[in-house]
DNA sequence: GCTTGACCTCAAGTTAACTTGAAGAATTAG
DNA sequence: CTAATTCTTCAAGTTAACTTGAGGTCAAGC
């Protein structure tokens, strides 16, 4: 378990000292301790921001990503609200699918106006069950109905 | 083709009018008249915002979305650029399907630390596509060598 | 021993994406 | 016709996520 000072964390994550320390200060990270004022960082500290970055690249914000992955590096989370949360990323894997197919038949279909092109629709529906309603007697989640 | 006040498109959508005149202004959507001062739309712009808001629960900026469709509907751009950014959603769902199976892991995973667990970095490193390199003999080159 | 450079804190500034509020206009309800 | 709604513009405020800058600390190299 190497030790870093906040410079050699910048370097490997590419991520700013000065997001480090906002990082930090918001409970996503934590130093190891101090050498006079400055913070040592436990080499771990990388994989936490690979999954930083990775949250936030998929829309998710600092206060959720602390939520899913508490600042000592994982949860004192319940297993059932990871799994809520792993739902959410699922519901927005579908979306993101809908998305890339949506823009992948715009780019090949010749149609002159795509609003009304049915394959667009029915691309877009299939994102479109936001309501919670799965087609299928899905397993009842009770408790935790995460967003909104 | 129905035509519809901002109170009936914010109805219809879910997005408030001072959001919707904010999008109107950004070029993502128009109004395709004016009654008096009111603008009119077309119902076309609720397909449009279903997009809109997809693109940014997935993390796209509204510049990103507005580079994706144009603001008539769609896009002037080329089948290249287009076929471009669904790649960029491609990568952005393998991610999200890695920071998923990561959650649903460290929900199961009795292990003590995941920081040191084998699954959970195997987990992480599916991710790590980043360059755009398509799996060719990775070659060590210098940069960012995560995990030491 | 002194300077250098990487760090520190704290306050203020920045950008995106909106929201809110004031003041006014036009449509609709009675 | 009057009043109430619903819209309008424009300016300013808000929040998240940082960055920047001023002024200070501290261990290391010369």
């Amino acid at each position: 378990m190497k030790v870093l000072d906040i410079g050699d964390v910048a370097a490997l994550s590419g991520i700013k000292p000065s997001a480090l320390r906002y990082y930090e200060e918001a409970g996503l990270i934590s130093s190891i301790s101090r050498r006079g004022l400055r913070r040592q960082f436990s080499d771990e500290v990388l994989l936490q921001l690979k999954l930083i970055v990775m949250g936030k690249s998929a829309g998710f914000s600092l206060e959720e990503i602390a939520g899913m992955f508490g600042r000592n590096g994982m949860p004192e989370l319940s297993r059932d609200v990871l799994h809520a949360k792993a739902d959410e990323i699922d519901r927005k894997i579908r979306e993101l699918i809908a998305l890339r197919n949506t823009i992948r038949h715009v780019a090949d279909c010749p149609a002159p106006s795509h609003l009304e092109c049915a394959t667009f629709r029915r691309l877009l529906d299939v994102a479109g069950k936001r309501g919670g309603r799965r087609r299928k007697i899905a397993k009842p989640k009770r408790g935790v109905s995460p967003t909104r």
